[in-house]
RNA sequence: GCCCCCGUUGUGUAGUGGCCUAGCACGCCGCCCUCUCAAGGCGGUAGCGCGGGUUCGAAUCCCGUCGGGGGUACCA
């Protein structure tokens, strides 16, 4: 049976690619189709290619390069081609293919397809007016210059940039998540492919570099859909050249959007890889919500590990809609996968993230080790993120407990301390500093002896031990903390300022 | 302006002519549990952009319309 995504490939020829600019800080955008196009080969046993394009020398920068590789290997994205893993096809930066492009744009101005035009944007404008067209873009002025002509204008001293001809006839295409798409000639004009300057533009090395590294599907943004006519024009000379084997199968998939109606640019926040790296987003939860942007698993379900998806997943399935990033879900669906970690890998991952706060050396003591360990599942059900460690677990490992002002003042009132003083005397009479001990001196002390409500009773305790109203278990957190440790915050709890009058 | 894409609750989606008094998830609200906060359980809120058709019957098909987005470079 044939499966029309495939056409007459077998699964295992697939072959993606993910192109980034190293221009930095990976956009989530770039991410959700770098996924999507890792779901895609991983789903076929296919190849996905990762090729970096550098052509822009102005924007790249060094650590853009890194910062790309790094960020793909957080991601557990995987690549088979490319850099660092090499593969026939090479070299995977553009940047050192610059003699591949001159060599066809040559073959493709020999063959007629592509030819050396001199306008420059204003003539085509004026060109444009006095003839009253609508349409945009170039007019095809430079089509059929004689040998004589362009001499002419080379001897003004114009440099040519080179055009592809676009062939006169409507270009269609079934694309793999919007279905049949089509363009009118007369609104896909001959574009440039390389700059007065000699340098290639976009427009030539993505589709070039996409024949010559064999690449059966090309899935992208939507941004991106209206390029598509002028690459398959491009695929298919490049192919009468002996380049290739014509166009691809295109996908293109729903932009990303921020807040409002607006595409998620670089510039909002939130847009960037690195801010959910830095607040402890697990590589996997970003992941997963961010298939869900277009993509589901099921009805009834929406989180899964990237193993699931890659079993799953189905081009033909992705939603064209444009997709809202909503962050509250983001975060509803990287707590999910907390939850899904073990004690132990969860400890293992949040090291870093304490360490970098000052609260433990990169290399913690085995007693600091072993005090996270047991304080984990204390706090594993609550973290949204592995950042959040830092708030709730800071206090175990200061001398000095960073006391938050408005919960000071809200609970370690005159009252208050009455009620930290009571839990001082009451657990400086325990003989043995366990939870279960703590949790019942306590209780016997302030619920029953005083009569307190259980929330009025441990609020203050919770204040003067932790440094505020929100922590982990209280009886626990104490035994953890230590007798002495405990003790010594009970009796040198600050006070709320006593109000005026 | 022109071209292309898209249009189900606040958000992401399910839905391909009757199973839809439109399902699920996140959010939000309330209740339960409870030492705080979570988690968990229960309940609630809110939607087929609009107008015409076709049909016994339309979220689903057709036409129109409105709205939103993307593109329109010697950027990628």
């Amino acid at each position: 049976m044939t499966d029309d995504v495939l056409g007459d490939l077998d699964p295992e020829q697939v072959r993606v690619r993910f192109p980034p600019s190293p221009t930095g800080n990976l956009h989530v955008g770039n991410v959700r189709s770098a996924l999507f196009n890792w779901a895609f080969a991983r789903h076929y046993g296919g190849t996905l290619v990762l090729r970096i394009e550098d052509t822009d020398l102005a924007r790249n920068t060094p650590e853009g390069y890194a910062s790309v590789l790094d960020s793909l290997r957080w991601l557990g994205i995987d690549w088979d081609e490319g850099p660092e893993k090499g593969g026939e096809l090479g070299p995977y930066l553009q940047s050192e293919r610059f003699d591949i492009y001159r060599d066809l744009v040559d073959r493709l101005r020999e063959a007629g397809s592509a030819y050396e035009c001199f306008c420059t944007n204003e003539e085509v404008e004026i060109r444009r007016k006095a003839t009253g067209s609508k349409v945009q873009g170039y007019d095809g002025f430079c089509r059929g210059l004689t040998d004589a002509q362009r001499r002419a204008f080379e001897d003004e001293g114009r440099v040519a940039v080179t055009r592809v001809r676009m062939p006169d006839r409507s270009i269609r295409f079934d694309d793999l998540v919007r279905g049949e798409v089509t363009f009118q000639p007369e609104h896909v004009p001959d574009f440039a492919i390389v700059r007065a300057n000699g340098d290639p533009l976009y427009t030539l090395v993505n589709p070039v570099d996409d024949a010559l590294m064999g690449i059966t599907h090309v899935l992208r943004g939507e941004d991106l859909l209206s390029s598509t006519p002028r690459q398959i024009a491009l695929y298919e000379a490049l192919e009468t050249i002996g380049v290739g084997t014509g166009a691809p199968r295109f996908g293109h998939l729903p932009i990303v959007m921020g807040e409002g109606n607006k595409r998620l640019s670089k510039r909002d926040a939130g847009s960037g890889l690195s801010e959910y790296v830095n607040r402890g987003f697990l590589p996997e939860g970003l992941l997963n919500y961010l298939a869900l942007l277009g993509w589901g698993i099921a009805e009834d379900r929406d989180v899964f590990t990237m193993e699931e998806m890659a079993e799953a997943f189905d081009i033909r399935r992705v939603n064209p809609n444009p997709a809202r990033f909503d962050l509250k879900k983001c975060e509803a669906i990287n707590a999910a996968h907390m939850r899904m970690l073990t004690v132990e890998d969860m400890t293992e991952r949040v090291l870093p993230f304490l360490h970098r706060a000052g609260l433990i050396p990169e290399q913690p003591t085995a007693e600091q080790r072993t005090l996270l360990e047991k304080a984990m599942p204390l706090v594993h059900e609550r973290m949204g993120t592995l950042g959040e460690a830092v708030e709730m677990l800071g206090f175990l490992f200061v001398d000095k407990v960073d006391y938050d002002e408005a919960d000071v003042a809200k609970v370690l009132t005159e009252d208050g301390h009455r009620v930290v003083s009571a839990a001082h005397e009451a657990l400086t009479a325990l003989t043995e500093w366990t939870t279960e001990a703590i949790e019942a001196a306590l209780r016997a002390k302030l619920v029953d002896e005083l009569g307190l409500k259980p929330r009025n009773a441990f609020g203050p305790v919770r204040v003067a031990v932790t440094g505020r109203r929100i922590s982990p278990p209280l009886f626990e957190s104490l035994e953890l903390l230590g007798r002495e440790e405990s003790l010594a915050r009970l009796a040198g709890a600050p006070r709320a300022e006593a109000s005026a009058g």
